[in-house]
DNA sequence: CTGAAAGCGCTAACAC
DNA sequence: GTGTTAGCGCTTTCAG
């Protein structure tokens, strides 16, 4: 005995499918006594519709994917949350995809490896280069979030950068800092986003005479407070004179503030720090954590809100929207 | 002009669906040269399978959901990442959906919304009761995770949690600890969880001849970092005394690292604190946190080998299978 | 207001 | 090896 069909409910209830097809959807109009007894036919044989045959009938799925690298980085995490709430309040059913931070899944969600499972994606991507992100079909829904690059035909919602990483250099420069870091430098190439946090502490320095030292600039090889934490660990054991370290993110601030705690250095005393994204966790840190604060929710909700226009057909050009971030000050840089 | 189908590719190679069918797919076997011209008209038209339609045909969709209720729980967040990866090598794709601890979510996963979408899903239930998962549509693959309540006849994987909370807690009490709290007691009723640590709190007190109190149980609303600081400054600040604390979790734990820090009681010197679940951020807190580690890649690759016996029509009884958990000891009991 | 029939795009028997 | 023909379960014209 496999599950019940459309047709199964409509022979108990003596209608044909479309009927029963009506009341389910809640489409055209019924009788009431039809509708009862399509109720009671469909309550007996616990039927269930079948969303697959439904979304090939109609073509649309009324879901979007989120793809991210992992869910295990809290900024994605959530960030995946808030998309999935303002994605709910528009009617739309959000799954997450993970693509490890690995460019062949990258490329497989550009390739529209899920073509007729989904009707969009809000995509982050970390290992895409502009070449890959260049040729892509159209009328493909797609919204680019981070910093990535991001071609002029496609939307893309992003936070300046630039902005930011100089405001929260210059805040730590107010405190006195006079040799100030910046950790998160990768060994390779600098990724997009991190070349222009680079940038906006480069340019606070010079705004203030400071004279930069490559000595200062904190390589690593993940994104994570493991590496965070070696880095430092390292730069302290190097002797190289620190009061201030502007961090490429939090989990790399949560391992610097472990690692200037385990040196005895006292934050914000001896080294204030400040982070990137505002986690949940920065402000249970200790010291609580000073970091810049995209507006997450209104990312969210923008990069909803077009790709719900590109679903619905939207085809002009690309939006490229900036939202607000704003620099939250806590004791990690009190002083 | 709307994208090209399986029937476009044909006419254009001069062949029939089939062929493009075995050459897509994989499947039977084709002249070389028929498959380069097949290949040569899927490239030409830029032609996708459509995963629905594949899905309506086949029956099977290769997908498993994993639903829990935010990835903004690290531990949720940690577990899906390790479920994702697991199911990956069994040539399992997985997508991630969002209950937000919501019961009527909850209950719309039981109710097979997916029913067609996916083959299975793996589910960690937060607000449903026994009743709720009591009476489900037989056939329906599904694993459950975590020490809620399991009815016999599904498969489900857990730690024991009275076993790791008695330990933790006879861990502070050979550490010197006499007036151990436990924070983490849900304001209404216990949830089966907290239930099973609780008890295991207790019978190590018991154990140790030691007297419960209950002002040291200490009651939160939710499972943050932000209520187990709002629950350990309380008790502080009510001159409860407390040498120790148990907690339910590591992001209460995170939470009462801070409160201790910002009403200056030296960790562990003053108070030694154990948490719960062994988060990437629990070894970067300040001091290192003493944790409850559950093997989480066992209970993932455990929970998708059970799914994919389910999946390939395993129909015996439920299978309950409990993974080991061990103490990972660090500074914030270290005395 | 309800019924019959034609697809949605693909896979899978079964012939050729 | 390759083509033909039914479906998968639903929605949707178009009649009645």
């Amino acid at each position: 005995m496999s599950r019940p069909r459309l047709t199964d409910v409509a022979a108990l209830a003596g209608v044909s499918m479309k009927t029963v097809s009506n009341v389910v959807n809640g489409t055209g109009s019924a009788a009431p006594a039809t509708r009862a007894r399509v109720r009671a036919a469909i309550d007996e044989l616990g039927y269930r519709p079948n969303v697959t045959a439904r979304r090939l009938a109609t073509g649309q799925t009324g879901t979007i994917s989120v793809a991210i690298s992992s869910v295990t980085v809290p900024y994605f995490a959530e960030m995946s949350n808030l998309l999935d709430r303002a994605a709910r309040t528009v009617g739309l059913r959000v799954v997450i995809e993970q693509t490890h931070g690995d460019r062949s899944n990258e490329l497989a969600i550009l390739a529209e490896r899920e073509r007729g499972l989904v009707d969009g994606v809000i995509f982050h991507p970390v290992a895409l280069t502009p070449d890959d992100l260049a040729d892509r079909s159209p009328g493909f829904a797609l919204v680019l979030l981070g910093e990535g690059p991001a071609p002029a035909a496609v939307d893309h919602v992003m936070i300046d950068n630039v902005a930011a990483a100089r405001e929260a250099t210059a805040h730590l420069i107010a405190k006195g800092c006079r040799h100030i870091a910046f950790l998160g430098v990768e060994g390779r190439r600098l990724t997009h986003t991190t070349g222009q946090r680079f940038a906006g502490y480069h340019q606070a320095l010079d705004a203030a005479g400071l004279r930069p030292d490559r000595r200062r600039h904190l390589q690593i090889n993940h994104y994570s407070a493991d590496e965070g934490y070696r880095a430092v660990v390292d730069a302290i054991d190097r002797g190289i004179a620190l009061d201030g370290i502007v961090c490429r993110d939090d989990s790399l601030a949560t391992g610097a503030l472990h690692a200037l705690h385990s040196r005895q250095v006292a934050v914000p005393g001896d080294v204030a720090v400040t982070g990137w994204d505002d986690l949940i966790v920065a402000r249970h840190l200790w010291p609580p954590l000073t970091t810049v604060g995209p507006n997450k929710p209104e990312i969210a909700q923008t990069a909803v809100r077009l790709l719900a226009e590109r679903v619905q057909g939207y085809q002009g050009p690309g939006r490229h929207e900036i939202v607000a971030s704003q620099l939250v000050c806590r004791d990690s840089t009190a002083r």
